[in-house]
DNA sequence: AGTATATATAGTAATCATTCCTATTATTAT
DNA sequence: ATAATAATAGGAATGATTACTATATATACT
């Protein structure tokens, strides 16, 4: 007798990733991996870091999130529409904001001959807390 | 006898530091610390990857180059006017663009209460080569 | 509902870039 | 030339991230 089953790997549900999926959605901080861990360990005591690192890049590759490096370490980013970023260094906090129109894609295009899939952009700086 | 010397340190000439500036100055494609490192082999061979570190972080501080971010991985720029990269996806690539006027500056000034320090810009994409 | 199969996990080790430490070397004011 | 100390080489330590692996879990099929 003799079972065929499916050849490509489907994704399957897990509890792990739907917690880090809500924990990443919930905030607007752009949390660290290390934060969502430690959020992570509140409903899933027994989480482990690994998995934490494993599904965020599951994540991102899904779609359900975006990975954005402020300086040298990764944070994690679930509105995956086109935005800019303020970074103030006095408290570290990345805020939101809209600050490129369409017209500047093509204008790279027009002007560099370059296939442009994403524009990154951050200003650093100094927020208002800081007065 | 009494001698008095400086209290504040000074910084003093090193043939590995004005190597490190050297390199970083004569080359346009943002390179990483291990690259300068193998390139300042060739006349110092017992140069150690810290003194290649601590020296590019001494030059950022007295201005003679700056640090970038490709991801997580810091590349030197001896270009320290303000100007833009794009990043090509498949070589790898940095190159310098100007995109962004003085204008921008002012716009953030006056719509987010934000003391602008410095515009970071990227874009990401596919250069010419691959087509 | 029970079983088979493969995916996902926890826990831990490994990796990689970067920083830190320290005995020795090199620069520079006198 | 000497003294003071900044800078170095070499190696250890760190911190974020990834890799490995035995076990647990999800799910397709009876
Ligand atoms: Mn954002
Ligand atoms: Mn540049
Ligand atoms: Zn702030
Ligand atoms: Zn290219």
């Amino acid at each position: 007798m003799i079972t065929i089953y499916t050849i490509f790997s489907a994704m399957r549900f897990s509890h792990q990733r739907e917690t880090i999926r809500k924990i990443v959605n919930s905030t607007n901080s752009h949390p660290t991996a290390d934060w969502v861990f430690s959020r992570a360990k509140r409903s899933i005591p027994k989480i482990s870091l690994g998995t934490v690192y494993r599904n965020l890049k599951r994540l991102e590759k899904t779609g359900d999130l975006r990975t954005i490096y402020d300086g040298s370490i990764a944070r994690y980013d679930w509105n995956t529409k086109p935005h800019d970023h303020l970074k103030c260094k006095e408290c570290g906090d990345l805020m939101d904001v809209h600050l490129l129109d369409e017209g500047i894609r093509s204008d790279v295009k027009k002007k560099y001959k370059f296939a442009v899939d994403d524009v990154k952009m951050t200003i650093i700086g100094t927020c208002q807390k800081h007065k």
